[in-house]
RNA sequence: GGGGACAUGGCGGAAUGGUAGACGCGCCGGACUUAAAAUCCGUUGGAGCAAUCCGUGUGGGUUCGAGUCCCACUGUCCCUACCA
């Protein structure tokens, strides 16, 4: 903990809506997942089997940025505490000369401390927090400034005097929260120089521009280009213009190049009771102090109370449970009453798992055997916090001897999740599917309310939540069509990442497969059988079995479920059109071996089906613990092919051939083809491409 | 504003650069039934009697061949956001 945490105090400003926040002194605990921040990057790029959207959100979240951090020097007096100047941060170092003002954000300390000694400030500070962080309105925010009186010195041309400005559109959070602004190659510094009449001075002349007319009107130029009324930096491109910048402020020692990041450290602090106890004691003597190893783990109790009129912790107000006494001195103390985020456990359960009973929180044997996880699967949704979290904690925790890896995580899968449209009735208020009934008329759909018969309005297709009550309950779907339906249909119905649509047709589709297979297995006679491959139909059974098996094995091992389910109705319409009844004896034995591998291939699309039919085979144990398949080569393989022929790229006819014949072979074939010899007639070949075992296409005028 | 993904019949969706629409749903037709439901069989991208022609959001390009690759555009969805 000591090696992860820091401490920071929040005396109760940065708060919104101060009012029902009791001003306090808090001590929130944060985890340094910004010391990771390059390594978090960095690995990424070993993470070949995660997606390569999770990945890109990933990168951005942390959002590492290369820029140059320096310091203006005031001109004139500096103000109280500032005498070393002002750092600013960039990564437009080559736009430098084009800087109109210095604008510091309304919660940087220089801007307080203006504040304490003017109204003016204070009042516009406070007029800034007023006007919502709230997200949706940021957008059209209007940019808000106000003119500190503060000037500061240009550091490559002493002669240019900047304001400072306090401006509502600057984070304290980024950076040093504070930037020079360059009006003609950024919008937020355009949009605030035009509306305080500010200078705007180019300085990267797009390609082809003439320099003495090339002017900014309302949109800030953010293309490339060479740098220009720049003194020495005329000429250079943008690239060559940072890093020149970068070693010139350098040589000047007033800055130097930044690698600034957007990631926050982690506050993991939570004022609640669920979670793992944060294992410090504040003692008044020594500070906090971590609790003694052989004291872990701080136990929650079991009594607390939940009552509606006291929010906030319980643990606060629990009568005994805090009081504990110092490791340090051995006197009066209390424990910290914040816990863990629960993101924080779930950041490194899968090291606990590969060992439930171990003493230690992580068995590194076990761990090790079982580490990285092979294939995760979880919602998009995770993407940056549960699984940054992870990967960081896990890096942590290498780097504290407790696991061998660095990432926790090999493979990722993200799934996608089972929607439904939304109804609403005349009245506005959102209608569970349960009580609506859609009648079709050709391609327009209408619904109206089971019991009242009021009209409803077919909404959007929605993930399922309670509150637009899209929601099937899953007994309903159960009780109606039975599990093993239910679960065929979400696999079958779109791949695995995308979303499902719920539809009781599409239900309906799956629990008539089932039916139809278990017709298969009820109606085939006890055996035995003998195999007769001299038997056409029997041979062309054993063939299509045998071709399942990789084709079902290939989509759920490339998590295309919906594909395989696919490849068994396919082969049960193969099945059906060989009824047991009146079948010859090699079609019985095909059966035979038909079915006991389709009792295996469903198992893990419907395994309540799949062990029924396993015993209607009368075989031993349970289907689940059979050996998957395994196809015989020989019988897989496809003797016979059927190529496609084409003539300019225009599908002319087909010809049936041996597979892996050779291509003058096929060419003669193709050429000696009646419906290809029309088509040709009164042209001439120029040219036969013989794609082997596959197509072929004459070229031809 | 930035980043990413996607676009194929009435619908969900198939298709290592090689027969577009597998499979399912729905629709339509038929069998069974006194009738209906269930079940079974069959048809089903569009136009055309047919030969055939046209078809994967729009416009270009690469290729013998493009749903698939490249460029531009349009639309939809997701993420992110005054990140300097």
């Amino acid at each position: 903990m000591t090696v992860l945490a820091n401490e920071q105090v929040i005396d109760g400003k940065g708060w919104r809506s101060g009012a029902t926040v009791e001003k306090r002194k808090l001590t929130q605990w944060f985890l340094r997942i910004t010391d990771y921040a390059d390594a978090l990057i960095d690995g990424l790029k070993t993470l070949d089997r995660w997606p390569e959207k999770v990945r890109t959100m990933q990168e951005n979240w942390i959002g590492r940025s290369k820029g140059l951090k320096f310091t203006f020097k005031f001109d004139g007096e500096a103000p109280d505490g500032h005498a070393a100047g002002l750092d600013v941060y960039t990564t437009r170092p080559d736009t430098l000369f084009g800087a109109s003002f210095v604008g510091i954000a309304p919660e940087h300390p220089l801007a307080e401390q203006l504040a304490v000694e003017n109204p003016e400030v204070q009042a516009f500070i406070a007029e800034c927090r007023r006007g919502g962080t709230s997200e949706a309105d940021i957008e059209g925010a209007e940019k808000l400034g106000r003119d500190t009186g503060l000037r500061v010195v240009h550091p490559l041309d002493p002669t240019r005097i900047l304001p400072v400005w306090i401006a509502n559109f600057i984070l304290m959070d980024y950076g040093t929260g504070a930037i020079f602004a360059c009006p003609a190659h950024d919008q937020r510094d355009l949009d605030f120089a035009r509306k305080y009449d500010l200078p705007v001075l180019p300085v990267v002349l797009p390609p082809g521009e003439d320099p003495a007319a090339f002017t900014i009107g309302k949109e800030a130029y953010v293309g490339p280009g060479l740098i220009y009324n720049s003194q020495a930096l005329d000429g250079l491109d943008i690239e060559a213009a940072k890093t020149e910048t970068v070693s010139r402020i350098e040589a000047l020692g007033q800055g130097e190049g930044a690698t600034v990041y957007r990631l926050r450290d982690w506050g993991v602090s939570r004022q609640r009771y669920w979670g793992c106890p944060i294992p410090v004691i504040h003692c008044e003597v020594c500070g906090p102090l971590p609790v003694p190893e052989d004291q872990l783990p701080v136990v929650l109790p079991d009594d607390v109370t939940f009552d509606p009129d006291k929010p906030g912790n319980p643990l606060v107000r629990h009568p005994t449970w805090k009081h504990t006494t110092c490791p340090g001195c051995g006197g009066k103390a209390e424990r910290e009453t914040d816990t863990l985020d629960t993101f924080v456990d779930s950041s490194w359960y899968f090291a606990r798992f590969t060992d439930p009973t171990a003493d230690a929180p992580i068995d590194k044997t076990a761990a090790d055997h079982w580490m990285p996880v092979d294939q995760y699967i979880g919602g998009v949704e995770h993407a940056v916090l549960h699984l940054l979290y992870a990967r960081f904690i896990t890096r942590a925790l290498k780097d504290e001897g407790l696991l061998s890896v660095e990432e926790p995580f090999a493979g990722l899968f993200t799934q996608g999740m089972v929607t439904h449209e939304a109804y609403k009735n005349a009245g506005g208020e959102w209608v569970e599917p349960a009580d609506v009934v859609i009648s079709v008329e050709g391609n327009s759909r209408s619904a109206i309310h089971a019991t009242t018969g009021e009209p409803i309005t077919i909404g959007d297709i929605e993930k399922m939540s309670k509150s637009k009550k899209n929601v099937v309950a899953p007994e309903d779907i159960f009780e109606a069509y039975g599990v093993d339906a239910a679960r065929l249909f979400v696999m079958s119905d779109s791949p695995p990442e995308r979303d499902v649509q719920w539809t009781n047709s599409g239900v309906e589709g799956s629990w008539r497969f089932t039916h139809r297979v278990w017709n298969e297995f009820d109606s085939q006679p006890a055996g035995p059988f003998t195999h007769d491959d001299a038997d056409a139909a029997a041979l062309v059974l054993r063939k299509g079995v045998h071709r399942l098996i990789g084709f079902v094995t290939d989509s759920i091992e490339g998590f295309r479920f919906n594909s395989g389910v696919a490849r068994l109705y396919e082969f049960l319409n193969m099945l059906k059109a060989a009824p047991a009844e009146g079948a010859s004896q090699g079609v019985l034995a095909a059966r035979a071996e038909a079915l006991e591998i389709l009792a295996r291939l469903i198992s893990p699309f419907t395994p309540h089906l799949a062990e029924e039919a396993w015993a209607r085979l009368g075989k031993a144990g349970m289907v689940v613990d059979a050996a998957w398949p395994k196809a015989d080569p020989a019988l897989a393989a496809d003797d016979e092919r059927v190529l496609p022929i084409q003539i300019n790229g225009k599908r002319r006819g087909e010809i049936r051939v041996k597979a892996g014949l050779a291509e003058a072979q096929v060419e003669k074939i193709a050429l000696a083809d009646a419906a290809v010899m029309a088509h040709l007639e009164g042209l001439t070949v120029r040219k036969v491409i013989v794609v082997k075992d596959r197509i072929v296409n004459i070229v031809a005028n």
